[in-house]
DNA sequence: ATGAGAATGGGAATGATTCTCAATGCGTCG
DNA sequence: CGACGCATTGAGAATCATTCCCATTCTCAT
């Protein structure tokens, strides 16, 4: 995998190491394919200390590697950071709290970029870019 | 204000009272315009002693009046819910953490329901909502 | 008034996350 | 190969926003 080049790269221009447990967790990241929690991360797994899996989530979020999110319910959710997974969304259950990717038409997205870069500019904001999460009721929620 | 008079029948429907200290908090959120975290609502204020601005915030949340943020610092962010105030959405300095109101155009705005709509519908969510924030550097963070 | 239930506020408790630190691993250079 | 330097590990302590507790106070309906 490319992705771990990358990141091993990234890494180790600070200094750092891309180490087993720093690996096993861009895996898992990777592989859910959407924002987990630290106990979703951790559960389950063998060898996985919750210290190091914070500090280890840490580590990866100030190399770029990986995003945190702040969420509702208490727990921050972990992801691969776009720069590695492409520009997406999120659609999230307000209920359960279930998020999945989401990714939306190209013309929209397009345009979206380019309002809101104006509005950035008018409000002399740099570098901007957006997050967009859709909220509602997954098909479980919603039917009760 | 008719902002109070709305609240006031929220909060008496389900057998709960409009007090002082939720009138207050109320126009304090009314009056900044943008999303307040607790030390910021309660400091420089007499009388509002923090458990009871964070029992009467999650009152006035669980009323439907506020809405409750997450937000990366650490502090959740409260402020009118869209109800009272109009859909809107948020520009903020990744490195200071200030939050400032934003409002986008109309045709735009539409056509993102709609988009979004489908692709909720396809997805088999229901009653969905967006959120949809700017991120970025405000002009004094920028500028370093 | 008066009684029932809502609200208050000070402090204790909770719980996710971060910090600490002794022990260990890894790489590098002699 | 050996050994030093430095990053990493993991178990538990510490932090800190937020929630909970509860005795007291307030409000409203009768």
């Amino acid at each position: 995998m490319e992705l771990h080049q990358e990141a091993a790269e990234r890494l180790a221009s600070s200094g750092r190491r891309y180490t087993r447990t720093r690996r096993r967790l861009v895996d898992i990241l990777a592989k859910a394919g959407m924002p987990l929690s630290l106990p979703a991360i951790v559960r389950g797994r063998k060898n996985l200390p919750q210290s190091s899996a914070y500090r280890n989530l840490a580590e990866l979020e100030t190399a770029g590697l990986i995003r945190r999110v702040a969420s509702e319910d208490g727990f921050a959710r972990y992801e691969l950071a776009e720069e590695l997974t492409g520009h997406h969304h999120h659609l999230m259950c307000s209920r359960c709290g279930q998020v999945q990717d989401l990714h939306i038409p190209a013309p929209l997205e397009r345009r979206l970029d380019r309002t809101l870069d104006v509005l950035a500019r008018e409000a002399a904001f740099a570098t901007v870019r957006h997050r967009l999460d859709l909220i509602g009721l997954c098909r479980a929620c919603g039917s009760t």
